[in-house]
DNA sequence: AATAAATTTTAGGTTTGTCTAAAAATAAGT
DNA sequence: ACTTATTTTTAGACAAACCTAAAATTTATT
């Protein structure tokens, strides 16, 4: 089946907003869309229709199987062709994504597989995210520290670097655990703490020695 | 000034027509769009109004010279991803149009640039047509002798191998001259002769002999 | 030159994706 | 728990680009 334009953005900003929350709302997919939540409703109304999304009224929303492969075949040629616009047309990594929103909706099978054959099959775009196959599937982020992950950057809790006591103790306190979805806010030079957020939570403060403790995966944009 | 897809589609569709023609006609346009003579004469009216066309009610139409700018690099993006797809996606020169279709209407003159760059600013496409640059300006087709002019093809008459009276005699008699644009409707092998078509003239025979006098420039599509 | 035929335009309707304003449902505050 | 605030959905409009059917204009025929 084929998909619009407008379809496409829908579903891969719901795909991005799901690896921070669950369920995505309305009015953050509005946001990120630039858009308005009347409009956000209509397209749900018909994406659901389509099977693309689980989706009750006022209860949010989240892909579908069927969705999320659609989604990775989106992400999949966006990323290509910021690797080819960097790495063969000689743009700078920071100048390519408003092109490469335009030619990810090039509706072609065979011009991504060319395309990625010509790239020779690259699993990382020129942001560092990896670029899915053409079974969706794609490399893990390198797992990092928490205190080298940027301010406004997320990341999901991926490994602790011990297991005492003490720490589990203090995890637990902070509701942070394996899985954990977590925003750093700002970072102090002070006392190298820092600053997260899990969810829609107050922003809390994290202090270096547990920073170096914790290990993650950043997520997609 | 940026232009819709269908804005695009129209423009570059007048431009290959005028070639054959100097005045467009409704019916011709919907004919190549694939669409109704309705939709065209909705176009007409907004495409006057943004000052691309020379039009007036009933009396056909014609681009004005920003429309045939715009048309160009149109044209100029078109070919240039053709280019691509054969040179370097490897793709069968007879499978690229489609892809190109889509391809043209990507909005960005530093991605078109850069691709012409990173191509080494060919000249002409797979196909044999002239890649216009980023002025506008492109080469002509070469001269060939309208024996060779596939069935199906336009050209245009450009010279003529003799000047003998009898040649001009049967030239005026035929109603051709320098500029004429005519249409290679079909080739007999029996006697090599050639059946062509002027404008909406119902279409006549041509000699081998007087075929082989007679040198054309192939026009575009 | 008058009528028939073909072409072109207008009028009114449809779909897609957006909007504003108002109504409905959920969440928050006291 | 009840009222207020926020979020989400519906209702009704609008622009773009298309359609069908009917009217207007031009071209062709007798």
């Amino acid at each position: 089946m084929n998909f619009t334009t407008s379809e496409e953005n829908y579903i891969k900003a719901i795909f991005h907003l799901q690896h921070v929350d669950a369920k995505v709302t309305t009015n953050e997919l509005a946001d990120r869309l630039q858009t308005k939540p009347a409009s956000v409703s209509d397209m749900l109304k018909k994406l659901k229709a389509k099977k693309l999304l689980e989706y009750e009224k006022y209860q949010g929303f989240s892909l579908s199987e069927q969705g999320k492969k659609i989604a990775l075949t989106v992400v999949r040629k966006h990323r290509l062709w910021e690797y080819f616009l960097v790495n063969k047309l000689d743009f700078g990594w920071d100048e390519v994504h408003e092109i490469a929103e335009e030619l990810e909706h090039i509706n072609s099978p065979l011009l991504i597989e060319k395309l990625d054959a010509f790239l020779s099959f690259p699993k990382f775009d020129p942001h560092g995210d990896p670029i899915p196959d053409c079974n969706g599937k794609m490399e893990q982020h390198k797992q990092i520290n928490l205190i080298d992950l940027e301010p406004g950057k997320h990341a999901e809790v991926s490994a602790v670097g011990s297991q005492s006591s003490e720490l589990l103790e203090l995890l637990k306190h902070k509701n942070i655990g394996i899985g954990t979805v977590l925003e750093v806010v700002r970072k102090f030079g002070f006392d190298h703490s820092i600053e997260v957020k899990i969810k829609k939570v107050p922003a809390f403060s994290i202090s270096q020695q547990l920073a170096q403790t914790l290990f993650v995966k950043p997520l997609i944009k």
